[in-house]
DNA sequence: TCGCCTGGTTGCGTTTTGCAACCGACGGCG
DNA sequence: CGCCGTCGGTTGCAAAACGCAACCAGGCGA
């Protein structure tokens, strides 16, 4: 299983990047959240090769992201993949990765597109406040030092998100 | 530039994970967005090896996401990467990470954690409906084909994204 | 018993990675 | 001028990861 820590790194993003910066697993989740969490479904889906599904598998087991259910179907039995609960708290990346990928990558429209049953129609995802609800963007955040921040990050204070620009 | 494509696959997850799903790719991304934008920064804050960060930062600038500035400053030379619209588009995959991160993988507390000026708080990130504000979650969403669906997306139809229990 | 499907494992050649060393341009200093 | 440091890389090379193809075991149906 090729976890490949980021040493010396106090940073969520390069936690969180240890598991999901991997060439498949993000497709792998996609494909389980969209409910093809069978192996061969899967391999089928995506493309991946079986030594690396196999492998990919076993790490998101290991990291608590998928369970592993062995089913008896018809008297077939059939293995699934599905998602925990620190597997389903992944969703906003993956839907922050369609969104991007709809705007920016599909050229001739978006190939899949987010219904919400409650407002009935087809949405967008948006990253907001989950205080005031407002929009999050780089010209209203900061980044603090948290509980967890080192001596150096502490020193470095806040930090301002910068965008287009480059200054603000 | 190793930009692997991924082949025969009508997929935004993977259009934008042929970019994002790379080691350093999103470290990179961080240090530009936490304003830290030249070579030897980025270099040092991330410990990815020169070659790498050449490369890395020559495919961000090819994709768009970055652009190279080059300035004056006291008369040294210097080159600093900055986010475009399309980079800075890319923030709330930044910030789904940073929040699965803080949540999952930080036992001593949060590195880093958001404040949002407008409220003057810490706060979180959130993934909600652009049309009602209401949360996106897996049980109330689906994933419908949109215009640029392929004939077996279309035949699909609708997903429902499933949760923990991998039914609904 | 002979396939066939499922869910993998094994071997092996190719590609990518990461470390380290080197490099040219520029500036400052003596 | 000669030396040293910094910036932004390039080059070489060994080790690791990847991907294809082949194989395999267990269960089922015919």
């Amino acid at each position: 299983m090729p976890f490949r820590p980021f040493e010396n790194q106090n940073c969520s993003v390069a936690r969180a990047s240890e598991i999901f910066s991997e060439r498949w697993i993000m497709l792998i989740l996609r494909e389980i959240s969209l409910g093809r969490q069978r192996f061969g479904e899967i391999k089928r889906n995506t493309g991946v090769a079986s030594n690396i599904l196999s492998d990919r598998l076993a790490l998101l087991v290991d990291q608590g992201i998928l369970m592993r259910v062995d089913e008896e179907v018809d008297g077939q039995k059939i293995d699934r993949y599905v998602l925990t609960k620190k597997g389903v708290d992944a969703q906003p990346i993956l839907l922050a990765l369609n969104e991007w990928g709809n705007k920016y990558a599909a050229p001739h429209g978006a190939p899949r597109e987010l219904f919400h049953e409650e407002c009935g129609q087809r949405v967008h995802a948006k990253t907001v406040c989950s205080h005031c609800g407002g929009d999050l963007k780089a010209t209203n955040t900061l980044l603090v030092p948290g509980p967890g921040a080192n001596d150096h990050q502490h020193q470095y204070g806040e930090i301002r998100p910068v965008g287009k620009d480059g200054a603000a």
